[in-house]
RNA sequence: GGGCGUAUAGCUCAGUUGGUAGAGCAUCAGCCUUACAAGCUGGGGGUCACAGGUUCGAGCCCUGUUGCGCCCACCA
């Protein structure tokens, strides 16, 4: 008893004993420091959380919420390439799959979101040889072997630096279950997949043109080739007739009335008129035409052809100017125009074709123009010689050429091209390889053997020019493609290669992936993400899963001698007998990164491969969050593999994250110095503040303009939540050590509202992190605790709590256990977002839960003593509603009475507010409240608000009636619009309910008015 | 050329079944108010890109136009 006298006691006397020093700082009861120092803190928190057990998968599952036998929810995290260091990017990740994962938890479900590290193949080998070039290291003299175990050491080094980065975000991942890509454990699923693909029959080994990087001696996918902008020349090459070509002759006869003719260049003409040319119309010499002409494509110009449409139709090219601007003033004067594609032609010297690469002209197999390219109809069929080499070849059509592009003929050369290897396959062309892996010519380039290519270019275009057959050449801007991870040009080539055949007749893994896509058992966030997914699923074409590196998993493929005949045999181990060797390829790393949503699992226990089954659930997981910008590579990938092994869907829903741009929305990169360090900002602000900063108002598939500035923004946030645990601790919570029991009535209006409306809160909270609504319910939550919680409850409990209280024990109680509901609800809900602080506050504020750390805590269930959501319940929470909006409309009175100061004299002409509620009233508007007889007539000043009237004590009320007038006209509008509207369509066509809420505006504003008009009817007085 | 997105306050962005537009920052006015000046109170500011359509009613649905952006292919 004496002791509870104590606590009473001094929960209220510090603040009362300093009463008299003003100056003197107080002594404030409390063992917070003045600010949150999350560079001190956050290790020591996180190390709390490991301590504990919480992020393991096999962490007891709290009983509070009820039944444990809630489904997993499992992400299997998106390795990071194990070769470098965290960026912005995977932070962004990061935080959404921790918070979904402290969410789940605090659902309590079993949690496990799987880590793991990418070995990247191409990009690590890059990174790590030119660490070891460094160095002054020679490559050359190591062995495979060697390079790969001090990667693998090195990669393992990374990891661990990332993984220190990992936990420094607060990832509350299972690390007993942490992963890389070429752990044997996983490996081995690997290679049983390309085996069992093997044995299906949906590999294949053949020679492809690729993407070869010759200074990493690789071929390499499409998605890891960059474009990069150069200035090279466009040489112009005459390839002469094996025998001679006579073009057709045509008779003369003059252009149609009021036709124009236009030079589009390049041999090519359009006649603008208002009727079509035809074939056996030739132009009249003396117009810059010569004599044999061929007319072909017409396009009709109409009111709504766009110019631009029309000049495509006729393959003229935009930058033809002069035609686009007769063109244009064609369709201003009202259409009815035809133009007409025209051309001329001498083929006396031969075909013309530009090259950008004369050296890969040795391996010309065709000369290819566009079947309907005018000036080259006759010669289709035609052969032509290929110079220095002097190889015959014959003239095809392809619709492939465009015949706006240099002179319209292309030299198709298959081994070096892709758009040639495919004209090539149409066309039953022979493949001639000029150019080897090692950037040399070959054999085949005849007496340029041994070339450089680039050296080998100079020189043919010397031999050329000796020889008069270098038409020009033209400077010009074009895109080289360039190998992402090296940096050098690539140079496509014929190579031998493994693919995968994803639309095998009998066994098309893209259709079954795509049923499963169809099916609709993933959710895909955002939504519209589904078209393009299965866009690119369906476009997805033949797979090259082989690289020429020694970074990576080994194709499991063993090759012998056997009697001059090479047998191959496709196992994981080592086949019986000897002399096997095995395949010196690697897989594309996406092969092995596109089945890691089940070999993880199966790699810890958790997916049983033979059978298909996990025990526990772990199978499909829940999850995937990625930047949309790897759906095409990565999604399809995994969906299609996954597809293929378990007939399953890798996961049950896909959370798409935009990408992370700088402030002004530029995309991060280092030569611009834009970037950001995740690293640095958690120096600097914390974790939870980076995490807010990248949380708030996201959503998905859209992207994020981060700067500092919106971090330190957010980071005012946790000293706010910060200082509200330091108020809460000082003003009544400092002393209990435990939870305090809820009381078995509630008498307290705030009480009740604050606990209703964190229960509300809660509902919305947990329906927007269910359905990834995360940026909004962080929002939310936000808005809630900055304006509900800290500026209106938290000034509740000051009131409350002001030593001049009646010291009713039963009142303190109640308040106590509001505070700790309320408050410890907060947390909870916040947990997930800002984890440190929450657990922080949580460590130091007993009472607030159960668990022992914030972050096992399950989320509260609603209270079940206090039934607020009861007839009189509601009424309590409404009476502090009523409070609120008292208040509210009290201060902006007194601004716009022009600063009223505090204790005037206020009546309140609605409803009795409680004992409770006038107190707040008081304190909380400043005002001194009395009945309305007592503030006499001429100094009363009325204000209306929603729902009544409040009466000040003031003298000045000319001022006044201005203001009054001004919200009774703008009532007036909104009763007239409001009328408007019911009495239309409206009233009989509308959901009953909406029209009832109208109805209900309605009443309200009319009533305010008359309310209003009387007040100023009294003023004019 | 193919696919997709986006356009809302000065800036950065929310707005999920269609019911009279929201936040943060910035701005203006007023506050030392014993948790927080990294704060509090109040205010101003938007024909929701343009043009049509569906609907009693459109920021939201449909069609077209324009600007910006992303991805893929391509310039021999």
């Amino acid at each position: 008893m004496a002791q509870k006298e104590n606590r009473n006691e001094s929960g209220k006397d510090d603040c009362s004993t300093e009463e008299g020093g003003r100056e003197k700082k107080p002594e404030l009861n409390t063992t917070f420091a003045d600010h949150f120092e999350p560079s001190e803190r956050e290790s020591a928190l996180y190390q709390l959380w490991e301590k504990s057990g919480a992020f393991s998968f096999d962490a007891p599952v709290s009983e509070e919420s009820g039944s444990s036998t809630k489904d997993p929810f499992v992400i299997c995290m998106p390795p990071p390439n194990a070769n470098g260091e965290l960026h912005l990017g995977h932070s962004y990740g990061y935080s959404i799959m921790d918070t979904l994962g402290r969410y789940h938890r605090a659902q309590a479900r079993p949690v496990l979101l799987l880590p793991g590290k990418d070995h990247a193949g191409i990009q690590t080998q890059v990174v790590f040889e030119n660490r070891l070039r460094a160095t002054g290291r020679d490559l050359s003299t190591s062995t495979r072997e060697q390079l790969y175990d001090e990667c693998y050491a090195f990669c393992m080094d990374r990891a661990q630096y990332m993984r220190a980065q990992e936990k420094q975000l607060g990832l509350s991942a299972d690390w007993e279950r942490e992963f890389f890509t070429l752990d044997p454990r996983l490996s081995n699923v690997v290679f049983e997949t390309f085996v069992r693909l093997w044995d299906d029959g949906l590999i294949y080994r053949g020679k492809r043109i690729v993407n070869w990087s010759v200074l990493s001696g690789t071929a390499i996918s499409d998605v890891e080739v960059d474009r990069k902008e150069v200035e090279g020349t466009l040489t112009y090459i005459r390839y002469p007739f094996a025998s001679p070509v006579t073009a057709p002759k045509f008779k003369e006869i003059d252009l149609p009335e009021g036709s124009q003719l236009l030079s589009a260049g390049g041999g090519l003409w359009v006649v603008v008129g208002r009727q079509e040319i035809t074939a056996a119309t030739v132009l009249r010499q003396g117009e810059g035409v010569d004599s044999s002409l061929i007319c072909v494509e017409a396009a009709k110009l109409s009111k709504d052809s766009a110019v631009k449409k029309v000049l495509s139709e006729l393959s003229v090219p935009d930058e033809a100017l002069q035609v686009a601007q007769a063109l244009s003033q064609c369709v201003a004067a009202g259409g009815g125009f035809i133009a007409t594609l025209v051309a001329q032609f001498d083929p006396s010297e031969g075909l013309v074709t530009a090259t950008t690469r004369p050296e890969t002209m040795l391996g010309d197999t065709a000369l290819a123009v566009h079947p309907k390219d005018p000036r080259y109809a006759h010669v289709v069929g035609a052969a032509v010689v290929v110079p220095l080499i002097e190889r015959e070849v014959k003239v095809i059509a392809d619709n492939r050429v465009e015949i706006a592009f240099g002179a319209g003929v292309v030299k198709v050369t298959p081994a070096h091209d892709f758009l040639d290897f495919d004209i090539g396959e149409t066309h039953g062309l022979p493949v001639i390889q000029v150019i080897g892996t090692d950037g040399r010519m070959t054999e085949e380039a005849g007496a340029y053997k041994g070339l450089e290519a680039r050296e080998c270019r100079k020189r043919v275009v010397a031999d050329l020019e000796a020889k008069g057959l270098v038409e020009k050449i033209e400077k010009i801007v074009h895109k080289v493609p360039i190998a992402e991870r090296s940096k050098d040009i690539i140079e496509p080539l014929i190579s031998e290669q493994w693919f995968v055949a994803v639309d095998d007749k009998k066994h098309s893994l893209k259709g079954r992936a795509l049923e499963l896509l169809q099916s609709g058992k993933i959710d895909i966030h955002p939504p519209h993400f589904r078209k393009e997914f299965e866009h690119w699923l369906k476009n997805l074409r033949d797979w090259n899963i082989s690289r020429q590196l020694w970074w990576g998993h080994r194709l499991p493929v063993w090759y012998r001698d056997q009697a001059g005949e090479m047998e191959t045999k496709v196992s994981i181990e080592v086949p019986s007998g000897d002399g096997w060797r095995q395949e010196t390829d690697t897989f594309d790393t996406w092969f092995s990164s596109g089945q890691w949503a089940f070999t993880t699992l199966a790699a810890c226990g958790e997916l049983d491969m033979q059978t298909g089954k996990a025990a526990k659930g772990a199978f499909p997981s829940e999850c995937m969050v990625m930047g949309r910008d790897i759906l095409f590579f990565w999604a399809c990938r995994m969906l299609l593999l996954t597809a293929y092994r378990m007939d399953e869907v890798p996961w049950k829903s896909i959370y798409f994250t935009g990408l992370i741009r700088d402030e002004h929305g530029q995309k991060m990169s280092k030569s611009k110095g834009n970037g950001i360090e995740p690293g640095e900002i958690i120096k600097k602000f914390g974790s939870d503040a980076l995490r807010v900063g990248l949380l708030f108002g996201t959503t998905p598939g859209n992207d994020v303009n981060m700067g500092e500035g919106k971090i330190s923004g957010y980071s005012k946030f946790i000293n706010k939540l910060w200082n509200a645990a330091k108020l809460l601790q000082m003003r009544t919570l400092g002393d209990c050590q435990s939870a305090c029991p809820p009381p078995a009535q509630i008498r307290s209006d705030a009480a009740v509202w604050i606990v209703a409306e964190v229960c509300r809160v809660r509902a919305h909270v947990r329906h927007l992190m269910d359905t990834y609504q995360l940026g909004q319910a962080l929002s939310e939550l936000y808005g809630f605790t900055w304006d509900t919680y800290c500026d209106w409850y938290l000034e509740v409990v000051k009131v409350l709590t002001k030593e001049s209280a009646s010291p009713d024990t039963a009142a303190l109680a109640e308040l106590r256990w509001a505070a700790q509901y309320s408050f410890g609800s907060l947390l909870e809900m916040l947990h997930p977002f800002l984890p440190f602080l929450t657990e922080e506050i949580y460590q130091q504020l007993p009472g607030l839960g159960t668990a022992p750390t914030l972050c096992q805590a399950a989320w509260r269930p609603d209270p079940k003593q206090v039934s607020f959501e009861s007839a009189s319940g509601q009424r309590s929470t409404d009476a502090m509603v009523r409070v609120i909006e008292v208040v509210k409309a009290i201060r902006s009175s007194k601004v716009s009475l022009g600063g009223l100061g505090s204790g005037i004299r206020v009546a309140l002409n609605t409803d009795p507010l409680s004992e409770e509620g006038e107190r707040l009233v008081q304190e909380l508007g400043r005002v001194q409240l009395v009945k309305p007889a007592e503030i006499s007539a001429d100094r009363a000043v009325a204000q209306v608000f929603a729902r009544g009237v409040i009466l000040f004590d003031h003298p000045d009320r000319a001022g006044f009636a201005t203001k009054l007038s001004k919200e009774a006209t703008s009532l007036e509008e909104n009763i007239e619009r409001l009328e408007k509207r019911l009495a239309s369509d409206f009233a009989a066509r509308a959901k009953p309910e909406v029209v009832a809420v109208e109805r209900e505006k309605l009443q309200v504003a009319k009533q305010t008015l008359s309310r209003l008009s009387e007040e100023l009817k009294a003023l004019a007085r």
